[in-house]
RNA sequence: GGACAGUUAGCUCAGCUGGUAGAGCUUCCGCUUGACGUGCGGAAGGUCAGGGGUUCGAGUCCCUUACUGUCCACCA
């Protein structure tokens, strides 16, 4: 037997367990021909990271389904891994630099990639790290990087196949530029928000017609200095006279025509719209009908180029305001408006994101966007919840090509030549010596690297081996579930499904588990400007892994954002503290070394095992379906409310009788708790290897333990249903008792003897206190019977005491006068029913036989409220 | 403009395929009980946003209104 402290201290015991199972690489995949595999990839998160409260909640929902798993007996692995996280990487080690008062440009190319390199081996193992606290079983022998060989490899292949299918080419495309970054941006890393701005409306005079303007509204005029046309609808009679005319523009003096489109809307602003093709994306592809001339006015930074004349050097927001100022002086502004709207920004620094024109390589989704979608629509792939579907059939159904160059050093770079004889672009495996083309060697790399999700859509496949034919992919691909926040669909989740189904030709998971995010207390997202993140590693510190981990499960429906509140941490500590003394007054009284069940079971036995049984079956469900929360919650419940609340109780008395009664006691108490640990351990694994570790067992860890399974044998359904009754007889008598205040030094233990002639006592212990006092009886079998019911109090079993002693005979019958009025009205409306011929065919047979059953019982109840009342009278 | 959530106890949220509502925290009453005061027993508190429908029966399914939130698209 093995003293265990009275309070259950997680920093005592999560490194030592965590260690053990480590050290006994049970988190190893290994790949057996026997069993089935499962895999999950982790969502890699960035490699110079923190572990925050959202990877907890990401985490703990993997390691929960890797761990059900694998004790279900598959072969399971959990592949871990970090992103290369291109600009989030390189904004960091920037600002590092930035401290020393250096650039990226001062070091080159070459060296700052040494120092990102430097950093990320400084850095980079710090979230691995932080995984483990949590609890994560990754095989952390298949550790994984985005950037490492086997990856890069896998994106080089990714690349060439792609361009050499056609479906990946460069092309001049209005993009989204973040000026702050420096780089260009995919549509999905651009955010909107509502910003305070103006409408200013300018006039712009038309070419050799006096006093006849045209007049155009616009919320960024500082693009004007790119416009090559105005464009009017052609429907629009107010212009139609206008189209092919010719306008000046103001301040830059450039003859530009009349278009007209049916992009423009008559109803908006004054009908006629500038048109600047360099600068926006609808202007683009007006521009491209009319075939316009496209001036580039803002270079990379955000400053006005040469095309811009006497604002040059300007950043666009002086720019604007020299150009307003400029355009009012001069009169060819006409009026300004309030006006709020919606602007893009970067999702990364929140800057205003710049629509330029720019050469760049693209993605073209079309062709890989149809099997994707099919993938989801026929079934092959399933999000949980459903809903999270339609969004992404709706994304995928819309895409646009995806933009893939980033303007940055940190990443894998493309792996392009240009030639600088033929121009021809060199795509291949193997970096080339000279030019396919024409053969010379004057080859020069694009600088540019890819958008870090390009890798990351790799993830499932390049981490098990791909492009080789590993046996590992073999075995373990496709993965079984992807676990993530629903906020990285478009980002992640789509991408990897069609480049797992072009690749591999197999959809890289069958099932996406989609999770909410974890908001503050107020429900706002956590961020680091609003200091309001919650730190997981400080959780575990103060309330233990395994309560951070039901914080993240518990009472949270899947998909749905959920409030993140420290009293809930609390509040699974104290369960683990609950669980722990449980376990600590099993050991106590356990001298037996074998775990079997008794061949004689009693009949609360009977119930905590059918109970148990129950649980066993309805856990594994809710598993199945991605239900945790639910899962959880039962388990809290049945080790709570049924296990410790009731059954340990019933079973005190138990151990100090007889030996064949104690062993018995111990058997079961023994019993219940090891199933009831294999059922929990996949949400709170540290404490229920801890104290399995205590207790008689057989195989070394608690985590490779069978799964339970659900028993005809422990069925019992009629002991439980009878055992139920008791209890609630019970629970009355524990609120009569209760309400009526009864003072300690009358208050009588309660026993409660069914027709059976099974004991039960409830306040045994405190008995024991009561000098000479013996046992105390409730002859009752039914609940509602307790309540107006004589309380005997016996010693030697012999002498009776009324209850009627102990409370108000007045306040007693008034609240049985208030019970059977209740009753008759519940047997009315029961009888009633019963009498409707509809309900007697049409419900489920199970339900009228409750409800019958339901019928007597009232009817037996109200006849028992009678006596009572009767009995009471009459004792006064 | 399109789509999707949410509206349940004072607060935060569960409630799986329809069978007369649950948890945590809070409040109030009682308890040095022999595993646990990070505990035990009890109580209070809800016409499940409003309205309509299907059904023997609706928090649960359908329609509708209102409010809140999220995403997508557009925005000269």
């Amino acid at each position: 037997m093995k003293e265990l402290p009275k309070i259950y201290d997680p920093k005592a015991v999560e490194e030592k367990i965590y260690k053990m199972w480590v050290d006994g690489d049970y988190f190893k995949g290994v790949r057996d021909p026997d069993k089935k595999p499962f895999t999950i990839v982790i969502p890699p998160p960035n490699v110079t990271g923190q572990l925050h409260i959202g990877h907890a909640c990401d985490n703990t929902l993997q390691d929960i389904l890797i761990r059900y798993k694998r004790m279900q007996g598959y072969a399971a692995l959990w592949v871990p891994g970090t992103d290369h996280a291109g600009i989030a990487t390189q904004i960091k080690v920037e600002a590092k630099l930035r401290e020393e008062g250096k650039t990226r440009y001062d070091l080159g190319r070459e060296a700052f990639l040494e120092r990102v390199w430097d950093w990320k081996d400084k850095y980079g193992s710090t979230i691995i790290n932080q995984l483990k606290k949590l609890g994560s079983s990754c095989d952390w022998s298949r550790e994984r990087f985005t950037m490492d060989e086997g990856c890069s490899k896998a994106v080089r292949e990714v690349f060439v196949n792609l361009y050499n299918k056609g479906l990946i080419y460069k092309g001049s495309r209005i993009v989204n530029w973040c000026p702050n970054c420096i780089t260009a941006l995919s549509n999905e890393e651009v955010t909107y928000e509502e910003q305070a701005s103006h409408l200013w409306h300018i006039r712009y005079p038309v070419k050799g017609e006096k006093d006849r303007y045209v007049t155009v509204a616009t919320t960024r005029p500082e693009t004007m200095l790119g416009d090559t046309a105005v464009a009017v609808n052609p429907n629009d009679e107010r212009y139609s006279d206008l189209v092919g005319k010719t306008l000046i523009l103001p301040l830059v003096g450039r003859e530009i025509p009349v278009v007209a489109d049916e992009y423009v809307d008559t109803a908006f602003g004054t009908g006629c719209v500038k048109i600047t093709p360099a600068h926006d994306p609808n202007d683009f592809e007006v521009g491209l009908r009319h075939s316009l001339k496209v001036i580039r006015v803002i270079d990379d930074k955000g400053y006005i180029n040469a095309e811009g004349g006497k604002y040059e050097g300007l950043y666009r927001d002086e720019a604007r305001r020299v150009i307003v100022s400029d355009l009012e002086q001069q009169g060819w502004l006409v009026k300004t408006e309030d006006y709020t709207h919606n602007a893009g920004v970067c999702y990364r620094c929140g800057k205003n994101v710049e629509p330029i024109v720019s050469p760049q390589w693209f993605v073209r989704m079309q062709p890989l966007a149809e099997p994707a979608i099919a993938a989801v629509k026929d079934g092959r792939i399933k999000f949980v919840p459903e809903r999270f579907s339609k969004i992404y059939i709706n994304w995928m159904e819309n895409v646009h090509d995806w933009c893939i160059s980033r303007q940055l050093w940190w990443g894998h770079q493309i792996p392009a030549w240009y030639c600088e004889e033929c121009g021809h672009i060199n795509v291949s495996k193997e970096d080339p010596v000279k030019c396919e083309k024409c053969g010379c060697e004057k080859l020069t790399r694009d600088e540019d690297v890819l958008d870090t999700w390009f890798s990351s859509a790799l993830w499932p496949f390049s981490t098990l081996g791909w492009p080789e034919k590993t046996e590992d992919l073999a075995y373990f691909y496709p993965t079984s579930v992807l676990v993530t926040a629903y906020d990285i669909i478009f980002f992640w989740v789509a991408r990897m499904i069609f480049s797992g189904l072009e690749h591999t030709g197999e959809a890289p998971f069958p099932t996406v588990f989609i999770h909410g995010l974890v908001r503050d207390s107020e429900g706002r997202k956590m961020s680091k400007s609003l200091g309001n993140g919650v730190d997981p590693l400080e959780m575990i510190d103060q309330y233990g892994a395994d309560a951070l981990r039901m914080n993240m499960v518990s009472g949270v429906s899947p998909g749905n954002d959920m409030r993140f509140y420290t009293s809930k941490c609390e509040a699974y500590r104290n369960f683990a503290n609950k669980l722990w003394n449980a376990s600590r007054f099993v050991m106590m009284n356990l001298t037996i070394d074998k775990n079997a069940l008794p061949n004689k079971l009693r009949l609360e036995d009977k119930w905590i095992l059918s109970k148990l049984n129950a649980l066993t079956r309805e856990v594994t469900e809710n598993i199945d379906k991605y239900e945790l929360g639910i899962a959880a919650g039962k388990i809290y419940d049945f080790i709570w409310d049924d296990f410790c609340d009731w059954y340990i109780e019933l079973a005190k008395t138990r151990l100090q009788g007889d030996e064949e009664s104690n062993t018995g006691a111990q058997k079961v108490l023994c019993f219940v708790l090891t199933e009831t640990l294999k059922l929990l351990h996949p949400f709170m694994p540290f404490i229920t290897e801890e104290i399995w570790q205590a207790l008689p067992h057989d195989g070394e860890v608690l985590m490779t333990q069978h799964w339970p399974e659900y028993s005809e044998k422990l069925r019992f359904e009629d002991e439980r249903a009878e055992m139920e009754s008791i209890m609630s007889a019970i629970k009355a008598v524990r609120t009569l008792r209760a309400e009526k205040n009864v003072p300690p030094s009358k208050r009588p233990g309660i026993s409660v003897v069914t027709d059976k002639a099974a004991t039960f006592t409830d306040g045994e212990p405190f008995l024991k206190k009561l000098a000479g006092a013996g046992d105390i009886q409730i002859l009752a079998s039914d609940p509602e019977n307790a309540s107006g019911m004589a309380v005997a109090i016996t010693e030697d079993a012999k002498l009776y005491i009324p209850l009627a002693e102990l409370v108000d005979a007045d306040k007693e019958l008034e609240r049985i006068a208030k019970e059977l009025k209740k009753s008759e009205e519940d047997y009315k409306r029961v009888c009633s029913k019963l009498q409707n011929e509809s309900f007697v065919s049409k419900a489920p047979e199970q339900v009228v036989a409750a409800e019958r059953e339901k019928a007597a019982r009232l009817e037996a109840l109200i006849d028992n409220l009678k006596e009572s009342a009767k009995n009471l009278e009459a004792l006064k």
